[in-house]
DNA sequence: TTGAAAGCGCTACCAA
DNA sequence: TTGGTAGCGCTTTCAA
């Protein structure tokens, strides 16, 4: 176990040809023999040579690695973006690298400089979400690193970006709720100051308006967004004097909460309420009834990233990639909990 | 953007000294002066310098990657596991590299290969399903790599292993249930032909036999994982003419699939029904009401794995590391779905 | 305490 | 169609 790895040398030397015949033969030099190029490979197969990517790597300047950061791994997700990074990366002959942020500025900074030690080619991100400067990301492109943002980006950075229209889909769901019969639809979202919940809560009042509907902010329950939250505040909009017949909640967890507030009240869904989640989680399906959400295409997200950065890779000598924001239309997905009420 | 990167020898050039002095010096040589040592980091910081791990690996022999295969990424098992090793392995100083065998065998071969060519320094491996050669693993031991198998493994293969108790985790879930008050309890159970499935059963037949009960096979059904599958085979067990008033289902999904065939019957859980889950998914908190199961530790086998692996690279020199296969006693999360009865 | 030089394994240029 | 040679950026003896 402790014997020398073989190199291209050895293979030379025991074939009686030169080093640089070895190595052109193997990568499929045109104008080398099939004949040499056949025998290279039987005796690389026969002496259990594998290619030190590291030695090409340094040679050729370029690592075949792509850096991944995202602030948790387990969360679906992220897991399911990855995946999807994974899937067209890995195609192409990338291997990926991942990091985790913690959702801490800190830590992705220097995920990012670990990273640029190892010499990825490029790097794809979800940032952590007090992440305001970007310097870090900038000292990747200066160093020739390619950067792909998605999900949680930043705006105003210079780089591809993939990320789901929040507004798009709030809209959707709202009209979509209205559409089904429903008359006053209660709104429960997380905190507003995260840019994604306020764009959601955007969409929902542009519906009224442009359905010449009054807005009333009693109607609104900011909180945070844990399964409790969800039922409290949806327990105090259905024991309010005019209780909604709707419940539009801005995250599945929310809405699973809300659900049991609905339920502990008596009220058939979606009879007497309707209730439309937001991201489809894996659980969406499985509750009872079966629970409408906005499908975010994560792995979808994943793809296009992946598909950004091969571009940019491939379009390296061509100084002139623009960088572009790409926007995905999220999906309504619409199950038992907000159908058919006309 | 195009400008070619600092290296040590322009960190050397810049201060009039030799490369070897700043090498030294950035790795913290003890006979370099401190004055030096503060120079150059100053110097480096200055010019932007980025250690290049390709060169450093190429001439120490050593990556600093370890590389983790799994079936897919995006399952909740696996990327709660990949957490838990990156965790650790990540505080290491180690990047990880994944790749996804599509639980296809082919694809886990060729990304051993991918790994090896990367000169990852070890694998952390959860097979696919159909893999009984081992033989790719063995070639990555030959190549002096590091190889940890954890949840899926070839138990003759001789490396180390983590894993779980799954015939202690069925023992306990099955005592509980009698405990709890419920006197017979049918098992639900994905393709015995899979070795967990297997021991699970296993694990409820024995508390039969220890209890003085008899093992009736008509309350046992094999069926595909599938939610719906579920439901069909609760359905089967309810309808006997003396249903059991338990149901053991070998994982979540089955038994959010038998608790829909329950509540269709009419019948209250867990008062006239109990129901005990497997694997601690997401959603077993969150539906109604809430799913006793058992937790899988996944992060956990993600943090041992790793350990395992760090173990052997700093035993490195000392030949005389033992493989060992640990395994993991599993917790039982006692929720409402199977709560007193007594 | 620092420097010179060799070399990790590979590729790519130029020459034969 | 093949071989010789230099060098990617770094570490590591050995010498100064």
């Amino acid at each position: 176990m402790k014997k020398r790895k073989p190199t291209i040398v050895d293979i030379a030397n025991y074939m009686g040809i030169s080093p640089s015949a070895v190595s052109k033969a193997m990568s499929n030099h045109p104008r080398m023999s099939e004949k040499t190029k056949k025998e290279v490979a039987k005796v690389a197969e026969q002496l259990g040579y594998q290619r030190n990517n590291m030695a090409t790597g340094l040679r050729k300047g370029k690592s075949g690695l792509i850096g991944v950061i995202v602030p948790y791994i387990h969360v679906n997700f992220f897991s399911t973006a990855i995946k999807g990074i994974e899937d067209v990366l890995g195609q192409a002959g990338y291997s990926i690298v991942i990091g985790q942020s913690k959702d801490e500025t800190n830590k992705e900074v220097a995920q990012v400089d670990v990273f640029l030690n190892a010499q990825v080619e490029g790097i794809i991100a979800s940032i952590a979400s007090n992440t305001k400067d970007s310097s870090h990301f900038i000292k990747a492109l200066a160093n020739g690193v390619k950067v792909v943002l998605f999900d949680r980006t930043i705006p105003e950075l210079d780089v591809d970006q993939i990320m789901i229209d929040d507004f798009d889909a709030a809209t959707k769901a709202t009209k979509h709720l209205f559409d089904q019969g429903y008359g006053k639809i209660g709104l429960i979202s997380g905190p507003l100051e995260l840019l994604p919940y306020k764009r959601r809560l955007d969409g929902y009042k542009a519906v009224l308006a442009q359905t010449g509907r009054e807005f009333d902010e009693n109607l609104i329950v900011e909180t945070d967004i844990s399964l409790e939250s969800g039922k409290k505040a949806a327990a105090q909009l259905m024991d309010r004097k005019n209780p909604p017949d709707a419940l539009f909640c801005l995250s599945d967890v929310l809405a699973l909460g809300a659900m049991n507030a609905v339920r502990e009240r008596g009220k058939k869904m979606p009879e007497e309420v309707g209730i439309m989640g937001f991201s489809n989680e894996n659980f969406t399906t499985y509750v009872s009834p079966s629970l409408s959400t906005v499908d975010q295409f994560s792995e979808q997200m994943g793809n296009h990233a992946a598909k950004a950065i091969l571009n940019q890779l491939r379009a390296e000598e061509s100084h002139n990639h623009v960088p572009s924001k790409q926007v995905l239309s999220p999906k309504l997905l619409i199950r038992e909990s907000s159908k058919i009420r006309k």
